[in-house]
DNA sequence: CCCGATCCTGAGCAAGCGCTTAGGGTCTGG
DNA sequence: CCAGACCCTAAGCGCTTGCTCAGGATCGGG
């Protein structure tokens, strides 16, 4: 019913195409980022998405495949966010504040799957956490391009580029954290304290 | 042997005193930094301090209760670092530098106890949680207070100071996430690092 | 030499876990 | 009305979990 209306930007899941193997996988963020994944049953998230236990293992092999796709999908969507801001010809200032203002955005909107992605990696298997690290790595690379470029063109002042990547990285993802739907902040609102907030920490110094 | 030399500021769990149970302890801030706490089963505590799965109930009633005791000690520490710098004549930027660095440091030395300490609380009992989350709602107003007065003082532009606060913290806490003791950076440089990106978020603009 | 206190272990219980399997509804096409 | 594909469930297997309990090792005081 609502599958069409929801095939764009605003449905996360819509790349997960039968509609039970859905119903379960969101199921499984809402009870992941509730109890954490190991706390979190094959019974429960069965029962959130109306099935029986058995259910699960006809659409996924193991409960380690419904975090790795969760994982997957989720890292993916907050790498092309930051992609599609860092490129253009705007000036880096802009373009690093369209990156953190988006990331966050993200991040406060689907806390719940933000939490899931950014804070149960090492319930992946070995393989499957190696090929996740590799998406992290290129979040990075794009976040400390738009700082050293901002550097070259005397837009920015920064001692440390690699530290101060990773500080602007790890502050916009612990929003997942702390975020609740329930707080006094909107997404939108925190997104463009935190832009304000970085770029005052790459800001060309008086 | 080195309970003497470990009973200052360096002996982090010095006050907990049957050595049996600080042996327990100490294994269970590894083993819950490496797994988690719900992927930690308690023969594995007992077994990284050297005894039976069954020894662990003589020193504590329950697995929570030595979550909760690590988590209390942790974030007093943590409060006290915080308080120890908070006070005196010193003007708010030296304040804040210090306890941002102070803080930093702690969660990046004791990055083990720290993982447990912040990422660990979803686990608790409900009154052990709401204990907890006391102290953290202590440690914002420290931090709120430092940055308030730099507001006053002049010294300090700060269009939203519980947000900032917010974010200031959060930024602190993350390090504990992803510090490694293998990387590149140690405790000091990176709490260094910290205290200036945290300056220039507050510093008054040009 | 024995006594009681202290601290720990071996063995194991009830419950819950991830996952499997045999089989039964339901729907489509004829 | 039937046939066969598809999707799901009831039941449960083998294992691990947090935790218990009866009893043994060790040691200072008489």
């Amino acid at each position: 019913m609502s599958t069409a209306e929801e095939t764009g930007e605003d449905a996360p899941w819509g790349e997960v195409t039968p509609e039970a193997a859905r119903r379960l996988l969101v199921a499984a963020v809402e009870a992941f980022a509730e109890r954490g994944y190991h706390a979190t049953t094959t019974r429960d998230i069965a029962g959130r998405a109306g099935m029986s236990p058995a259910a699960l293992y006809i659409h996924y092999k193991t409960k380690e495949e419904l975090l790795h796709r969760i994982s997957r999908i989720g890292h993916d969507r907050a790498l092309a966010l930051l992609e599609a801001e860092a490129g253009g010809e705007a000036p880096a200032a802009e373009r690093l504040a369209g990156a953190v203002r988006s990331f966050v955005r993200w991040h406060a909107e689907r806390y719940t799957t933000a939490r899931v992605v950014q804070y149960e990696l090492d319930a992946l298997s070995d393989e499957h956490r190696t090929e996740i690290i590799e998406l992290r790595r290129q979040s990075d690379a794009v976040v400390r391009r738009i700082i050293s470029e901002g550097v070259a063109a005397g837009e920015f002042d920064v001692p440390d580029v690699p530290g101060t990547t990773l500080a602007v990285l790890s502050l916009c993802i612990d929003v997942a954290r702390w975020f609740n739907a329930q707080g006094s902040r909107t997404p939108e609102e925190v997104g463009a304290l935190y832009a304000d907030l970085v770029l005052r920490m790459v800001a060309a110094q008086k």
